[in-house]
DNA sequence: CATGAATGAGACTTCATTCAT
DNA sequence: GATGAATGAAGTCTCATTCAT
């Protein structure tokens, strides 16, 4: 949970904090963008959830668009923290990394399956895209960082990074929606899978 | 082009048969998907876009989520055949069907960007994604199928099948996408190479 | 009236032409400023009292600022033609046509003081008031010109024309209050002693 | 200046007397309506201007209209004040009068532009007409006692004094509207011109 | 006394859908 | 069959007013 007051929703007129609210409506917007989509995610329905007035939303979020836009950015970081927390991309070699990675990544969608479905709904219906490819391009050259340096390690062959990354990424998110499509899977064991398929792609033979 | 009647949207009452009519439309629905988006995509500016009036739109859709089903089935099917008859699955060994496969691919997002686009559109805006994932299920299989193929024929290694098909489609649809927003690059070679980390990845040591 | 449809405002879903429809809204425009102020003049009520859905008004006019803009455009024009039907500026001599005028303008408030009341609201609530200022100076300049004929005709001495048309602005608008809030006043008998004043300050002694 | 507190304004939480509260949220509400026009001039825009909480506006006034009213109140009082502590309407005789009290009308846009549009603002969209034309008809009755003192003195001929009063305050009332509106104006001039042409509409001939 | 967070009614506008022509 | 005028529900946003602090 990002915050950590929605039990209370229910009382008239708290009066909290700034930071307290914007967490608040926030989390009702994650909510409803999880289990209702982007389509259902009106100002209204938000407050709702959020157990709040549609005014109060308004008071702290210029428009939809910047609510959405500082949901987004709330729970990138959010999310970023908790993969960073994890995953120590320095000292170990680049196989085990990457297979910490996967395998992180793959918890996901069980422990945080509602953030992610609310960033993929604001991801696919927000107006500019321009940031997504920022976003992405920033993460592809990370990963390419990563693959020269098993190269350079001697543990990967030569092959194009970007290629790479391009297929590596696909790969992941496609693992998350698949995993949270269904929960049954054994989440542990498909990661390990895939990573020893996308470091099969990439080892030195 | 799915329908062939854009070049006539212009003339007025022409009398059409009904798949006539419903190609139209669904062409006009398309081509505002494609370029203005799932938000922009009103029944009046896709009636409009399609030489035809709102009243007909509703005449041969009963709502608008089935005007975007249909359309979805109508471009997924387009699709599929475009790519079915480019790609032989049966006679060649499997990693060259797989060579062809994702260079064919690669070279949707140059010719059918369009559809791309409006398939993406729809898939990410629709109330039941239930159909997706049947839609995938099937795909997963095929893929599956294929896979134990070559495992059978003696090129590819065992390996988990249905991981592999994940990894598979979220490599090609991530392929279109960055195809699809960056047309300089190279398709051929991009798919070349692609095909070459998924065959390392699956390919006999 | 400018419009003669309200009578038939009940019946629902009847087919008008555009400019049917523009009058009928415009009508009810009227009506709303005239007997509630431009304080509850909301297209909710507007449409309401036109006998028509919130919905058409926006579809017949951008926005509420077009719709005040055209309406008033609309009424000008409207009493324009009545009182250009009513006075003769050309042939007779000026004192017997500001007479006319004066006369003319005092039986206003009887018959049109819907519109005078719509215009005055409009006028004092519109967002641009550049418009006011470019329509007041046009008719200065109208009125001066006659007064120079005046004095070159030697009935009117000699004055600065342009505080002479103020003050006979001032005078024929205020009047206009006046024998609106006055409705017993007789407004023939006070246009009479309203000209022989303003007579009498043009006059040549 | 009505209130002399303005400056004061940024000081947080200074305790005032009630009168000297009142005085510094009526002049934020004249600020913001000279400035900014009623439309903008919500209370929490007003309080913002008068460097005073929102609550404390509602505290100090039942709602919003009896703001604008006792705004309206003070600032006619204000100003017909000053005009009655520079014109002495009792020794001199009443041509004088006159010609002193257009004069120093005529100067009131120059000094007090901001009362005059303020006070236009509140006229133009207050819910009750009503007091508007108890307090012209006030007015009226005064200025009609002045014009039979000049009858009887006999520098005035006889005429309808209700008549001559209108067609004065209307005189009156749009000069000072023009005078704000084209501040270029020689004010004097302007005001000793208009003087002439009433007194002689008025004077024995 | 004073604040400003919070509310909720209501304004404007868009749009899927209906139906008279 | 085809049109587009018309409807009305829903959405976003504003703001006068209330009330916990």
């Amino acid at each position: 949970m990002i915050a950590t007051v929605s039990a209370d929703a229910q009382r008239r007129r708290r009066r909290l904090s700034e930071d307290e609210r914007r967490a608040q409506i926030i989390d009702g917007c994650i909510e409803v963008l999880a289990s209702e989509g982007y389509r259902h995610a009106s100002l209204a329905r938000i407050a709702q959830v959020a157990g709040v007035s549609k005014g109060l939303v308004s008071h702290y979020f210029t428009d939809k668009e910047a609510l959405m836009e500082q949901t987004a950015v709330a729970t990138v970081g959010f999310l970023r923290g908790e993969v960073g927390a994890a995953v120590d991309l320095t000292t170990a070699d680049v196989p085990t990394v990457l297979r910490a990675a996967i395998r992180y990544a793959a918890r996901l969608p069980q422990e945080h399956s509602r953030e992610l479905r609310a960033l993929e709904q604001i991801a696919h219906n927000k107006a500019a895209p321009r940031l997504d490819l920022r976003a992405y391009e920033e993460t592809y050259q990370a990963q390419e960082k990563l693959f020269r340096r098993g190269q350079q390690e001697g543990s990967f062959r030569e092959f194009d990074t970007r290629v790479m990354a391009v297929t590596y990424q696909g790969a992941i998110d496609t693992m998350l929606a698949y995993l949270d499509a269904h929960p049954d899977t054994d989440a542990d064991a498909f990661a390990d899978a895939m990573a020893d398929l996308l470091l099969a792609a990439m080892r030195r033979p």
